[in-house]
DNA sequence: GTTGAACTACTAAATTCTTAGTAATTAGTA
DNA sequence: TACTAATTACTAAGAATTTAGTAGTTCAAC
């Protein structure tokens, strides 16, 4: 009847940050760094990191007492395809009114408008 | 328990992209246009309608036999709600890594190459 | 070997999101 | 007026998401 997130739930991003940034881990490397920002319960890091291992986004090994996970797809082709759900979701797949928005009120420096405008005119 | 979500859901986006683009629509007009493109119940389209105004996105006012709606937040104003939004999930509110990941994959035309040049170099 | 701590597997419940049905109302028409 | 079509209000239910508890296992230390 509902169609499951095509991508990372908002729960399941965050717990991947954490391990796509440790590159190896445990639940409880996991349950640390998540407990600094905002009260989260063991088992709950751990049911989500077992969701996400089904999920194939990380992968379990055995360690030398609890398991070791690490990220079974690189970061940045992930986040791609969120930025691809979501700019087909909200801008129907044209890439070019987010970019203008994004570039309107972007704050950046000197050198991201550099090195952005570098990256747009070898983009041809 | 759940956070609700912060913004549009996928299908109250589907609904608002309609009632944006019609101005002033029946539930009727919104079902007619979202059955082109999927199977959709009238009664559906009515609870989302439903929904979307006590969400505060669109108003109601009395028609000749329907009700007429009609958006009550400007598209680009609840667009750049979501764009923000997804710039803090997914980048912890740093616009540049995405800017950068669109610019290199977006196809742009070299019109629209152009303009985004010029709106960067504006921007400062 | 027993105890205790850490860890895992399994289960479950609350909430949200999506979809739609049923009954009631309204207005036009035969 | 009685019937019909359109519309609305109310209700509900299934799937997905998030959160966490309980029971059981494993390993190390005493």
């Amino acid at each position: 009847m509902r169609k499951p997130h095509p991508t990372l739930t908002p729960q399941e991003l965050a717990i991947m940050k954490v391990v796509w940034r440790l590159g190896t881990s445990t639940v409880r490397d996991v349950h640390d760094a998540l407990r600094e920002r905002r009260p989260i319960a063991y088992t709950t890091v751990l049911t989500m990191m077992r969701i996400l291992e089904s999920k194939g986004y990380v992968k379990k090994s055995k360690g030398d007492r609890a398991h070791v996970y690490r990220p079974a797809k690189p970061r940045h082709l992930v986040v791609g395809g969120m930025v691809r759900e979501f700019v087909n979701r909200v801008f129907d797949g044209a890439a070019e009114p987010l970019l203008l928005h994004l570039a309107k009120d972007a704050r950046l420096t000197d050198e991201e408008r550099d090195e952005l405008i570098r990256i747009i005119k070898e983009s041809e």
